[in-house]
DNA sequence: CTGATCTGTTGGAACGCTCCAATTGGTAGT
DNA sequence: ACTACCAATTGGAGCGTTCCAACAGATCAG
């Protein structure tokens, strides 16, 4: 009866068994006879005992748990992602560790050094900020899944992504078809998924015979970065009749630019976004947008470690979802 | 030379010095000579050894990390609270570990046991929906802060929150000096800040003399349950001139619904939400709204969490922060 | 009634670390 | 030269588990 936390030790003495009976009690071993079993369970719960996970996983050399490190918990479809990863995650028995790095490589790095002296099993990266070489570095301690992602190569690395290029032509396809050709392209800032987006968009505009039309504002994947660029962007003589912002997020914030400068959308300027996040379907946005399946991407990244953990010698797959035009209300026909 | 992790002790042979020095180098200790601390760090960089967090919790005791649940990743408002948690956490040389149930009070329930067996130092919950007695039973282990509610008391549970029933009554005085009556009620649910809330609501109404316009339609903290409520709310005979949405976010779904309904925000409805979300602050969505001062709370909730892990012997705080009104484009002076 | 087999149970070793008391080799004071 | 002290270092015990080999006690075949 000390006043710290019970441990197995003082379950075994109370239940008048030793401490091996309990231990196999309480992971349900069926070699435990009925009457142990009840006795054994009596005593834990009256002295409100919890098994120590560190305890375990030293003992047991596996923590039975995945660390996942997500960009930016302001961002909405993360919890969309995050969804789906759980779902998967929970289903094999295990549990989720999750960090934020803020967008900052530095800080992310540093949360999974401590996920990884917690002895996760395995990594999944739900965007990230970090090199590849900082990311191989972490793929020879465990298992590694990038969401989002699907350009580092690596033995022990999954991804899982959608074909950001091909999905930034739809939208741009998608602008040209409406008659579109001052169409400028606000940005996602340094990253690789940015730049796919960005790329897409130059293809797009020259197979449309647009090169000479070709506009990048560089913004960023938040709210105000998305703001700030189509201000800028907005101050173009001739002033640009549609935006295709690098996300749902961004173009949230570019449409609150639009509109502050007098502008109508998509009357005066049409506004196309990226993500599918679900926020953009309510009817006061009605974003249109590429949209990726992201709940499902989040449960086939966590699935495709869990086939590496569960055989290691399986190579990792690399899931590319395909992006979908999805129409709303912030896109028209150009008025001229 | 082993496959498998190295070990403190794989440092100490490669270092040529014990396993006890090597433990104190690695924690900075002073009393280690220079010559043997550039020796050790030189072995450990080679080795790529990483210290093990299970042994050292297990060793030490204590596994400087804290426990955060977060109600619903989904809405914007909780990585709000959440950075200025992580950043007084970190602060403080401590971890987060987060974790979501999905605003179910079963999986809360089964992600805090996993985190108390994780040996967590402390709780901090933003927002819940477990029962009070559930709580306290947590708050025997170990010191507790929720932050968003202020009614649970209990020795070893800190608070920090904002007046909830003020704040109602802010958004009904703000729609009352505008002329409404027909003022509508769109509640977050059945939980202790929806109820609050409403208080408000109804405590306002009845010293505005509006006892007999009350209307209240069950709603939820999400944006299809704003939606979906005020479809309902829409459709009272005579329609209401302005809607008191418990949340920024459902506040949002009810724009839609409006809009969709064919009536102009705030020309024939006014809407003013709760929370203070920062994407309401957007032109776009330019929403009326009661703000708490998100991030502060979520510093306090941490800074209140430690205090107690200093000094067991301090009494819990209750911290109740002044909701604020937010005057945007979503209300208006009533029609007629 | 004996030996084999099975069921339930047990103590000890190990997991990788930290803490503590003890030890070594100087260096300084008298 | 002897004690005293200090700085640097060390082995061992212990943290709360799990695993393993070993062991009692029943049961059963012959």
């Amino acid at each position: 009866m000390s006043a710290s936390k019970p441990t197995i030790h003082d379950v075994a003495a109370r239940a008048g068994v030793s401490k091996s009976l309990v231990s196999l009690a309480l992971r349900q071993s069926p070699k435990v006879s009925p009457a142990s079993r009840a006795a054994i369970l009596a005593a834990a719960s009256e002295l409100g005992y919890r098994t120590n996970a560190a305890a375990r996983s030293l003992a047991d050399r596996r923590s039975r748990t995945i660390g996942v490190l997500v960009l930016d918990l302001h961002n909405p479809i993360f919890a969309q992602i995050l969804d789906g990863v759980q779902t998967e995650v929970r289903s094999h028995g295990y549990s989720v560790m999750l960090v934020t790095g803020n967008s900052d490589p530095a800080t992310e790095q540093a949360e999974i050094d401590k996920l990884l002296e917690f002895q996760v099993e395995g990594l999944i990266l739900i965007s990230h900020r970090m090199s590849d070489a900082t990311v191989r570095e972490f793929a020879r301690e465990v298992p590694v899944a990038i969401i989002t992602r699907q350009d580092v190569s690596d033995t022990n690395i999954a991804t899982v992504s959608n074909d950001d290029i091909r999905g930034a032509q739809l939208a741009v396809e998608h602008l040209v078809r409406l008659g579109h050709t001052r169409i400028t392209h606000i940005s996602g800032g340094t990253n690789t998924v940015a730049a796919d987006r960005e790329r897409g968009y130059r293809i797009a505009m020259s197979n449309a015979r647009l090169d000479e039309q070709v506009s990048v504002v560089a913004g960023a994947f938040t709210d105000m970065g998305g703001f700030n660029a189509a201000r800028t962007a907005l101050a173009a003589d001739p002033v640009p009749t549609a935006l295709f912002v690098a996300n749902d997020i961004a173009a949230v914030g570019a449409i609150a630019a639009i509109e502050e400068s007098g502008l109508a959308v998509p009357g005066d300027v049409s506004i196309i976004g990226y993500d599918g996040m679900a926020l953009g379907a309510l009817r006061s946005l009605n974003l249109t947008t590429i949209a990726q399946p992201l709940t499902e991407m989040g449960q086939l990244g966590a699935r495709a470690l869990f086939a590496r953990l569960e055989n290691p010698d399986e190579p990792s797959v690399h899931t590319a979802m395909n992006p979908e035009l999805i129409e709303r209300g912030t896109t028209a026909v150009a008025m001229q």
